[in-house]
DNA sequence: AATGTGCAATTTGAATACAAAATGAGTACA
DNA sequence: TGTACTCATTTTGTATTCAAATTGCACATT
């Protein structure tokens, strides 16, 4: 009775997330290409089910934003354009702000406890040379920020727009001549929520998404000529 | 060959978007009331379509948080709370103040002159006092504005928080007495994107939407209450 | 050679069919 | 009277079937 009752629902997940989650990876990754179309039989054959959560996984990728529908034709990958990852940047920059300003307001002891801890495994992380290591570093540091703001709308927001953003940061971190600035950053944001410093703490992650784009947007112009 | 070869293609919208928009204005207008079960083949036969369109529609649904799925149980209208509402409020805010900064920055002339008769058409609009003309005039004026912001993403993420307080922001206009105010409101933030003073532009959205705010947090309190 | 037409193949859109799980009413039994 | 258990019903999850539209190619026509 007392017992833990809750068993892992994750391995239970329905066809259609499972689906969504592995077309949504394989579009992050590039390993589906903007305008390759994803025709529903081919898929469900490649990941052995019917078209019925492949439908479905597609109406969600479609919603945000990762495939676009053509009526009659199907779904295609999206176009990546420098236009298009400009204006998540400015929306991301302008979250982001919000994001460590009500940090500054509202993190509590143990999230200053966390940071901290997140803050010292990226820079330990940088070491490894292991860029996946790395990004799961820097992603936690940004998560426990984000989760100090205390909105979960602006979670969500953040999540998805950082989503669009992924394989661009990945190359941006592989960057080794990069870290030592990036850690940097890393303790101005750190020490300006440590002092509920707002302006502080704005300044210091403006800059840190300014230095994210120029590498992004370098990338970017670099795949399209590819 | 000079004439216009488009017919109305949304005439043609796929069943699962008609079921898509059906279902979203009922669960906005509160026609669905939170907690109530979305049940499939109910839907189906309502609506008069087969289960798959309601399906996807669902799915769209859940990625925008207006319903929660409950594993083998089927889908049913998310509670909206007013931590919810404060915390979509607050990015709201957020946006709208990027949103207001950008158009100072990027507004073209037709926009200038586009937002000048908005701005008069709501004033003439209030006169009416019909709810929905207002509310149509509202909208139109805000819509040039992030429109003049140039950012497609913004665009998309703003539409996307207004519609969750769709409801609460119709109760808003209802009140008459509050009219004078809003114009007095929309002319300070036409009056700065005029002369580009982002400042001015920053400091009349904010207090246009804290305005709303309180409101909209007035009228939760009460339906949940009811 | 270029353009138009018709037909077959492919693919999406929608409906239906089948399988598995959860719910709830009714009944047996202590 | 109350509790546990069975079984029918409901509902979701998934697969399959059917219909309609699009595409590409072959062929005819100018």
């Amino acid at each position: 009775m007392g017992q833990d009752m809750y068993v892992n629902m994750d391995e239970f997940l329905p066809l259609r997330d499972v689906v969504f989650k592995t077309l949504r990876q394989a579009i992050l990754k590039g390993e589906l290409k903007p305008g390759e179309r994803l025709m529903e039989i081919h898929l469900a054959n490649k990941l052995g089910v019917s078209r019925t959560p492949i439908r479905e996984a597609i109406r969600m990728l479609e919603l945000e934003g990762l495939v676009i529908m053509i009526p009659r034709r199907g779904a295609e990958v999206a176009q990546i354009t420098e236009k298009n990852m400009k204006d998540v940047l400015e929306v991301r920059k302008s979250l982001d702000a919000l994001s460590v300003q009500l940090a500054c307001e509202r993190i509590t002891e143990e999230e200053k406890v966390a940071l901290k801890a997140a803050k010292e495994a990226f820079e330990k992380a940088t070491e490894t040379k292991d860029v996946t290591v790395i990004a799961a570093a820097d992603v936690k540091f940004h998560d426990i920020i984000i989760e100090a703001a205390g909105n979960a709308k602006l979670t969500q927001m953040i999540n998805n727009l950082a989503e669009q953003m992924y394989r661009y940061r990945f190359e941006y971190l592989k960057d080794v001549s990069g870290h030592e600035r990036i850690i940097k950053e890393h303790q101005e944001i750190y020490d300006s929520i440590m002092n509920a410093d707002v302006e502080g703490a704005l300044a210091a992650s403006g800059k840190h998404i300014d230095n994210q784009e120029t590498s992004i947007i370098r990338q970017l112009k670099l795949d399209i000529v590819r």
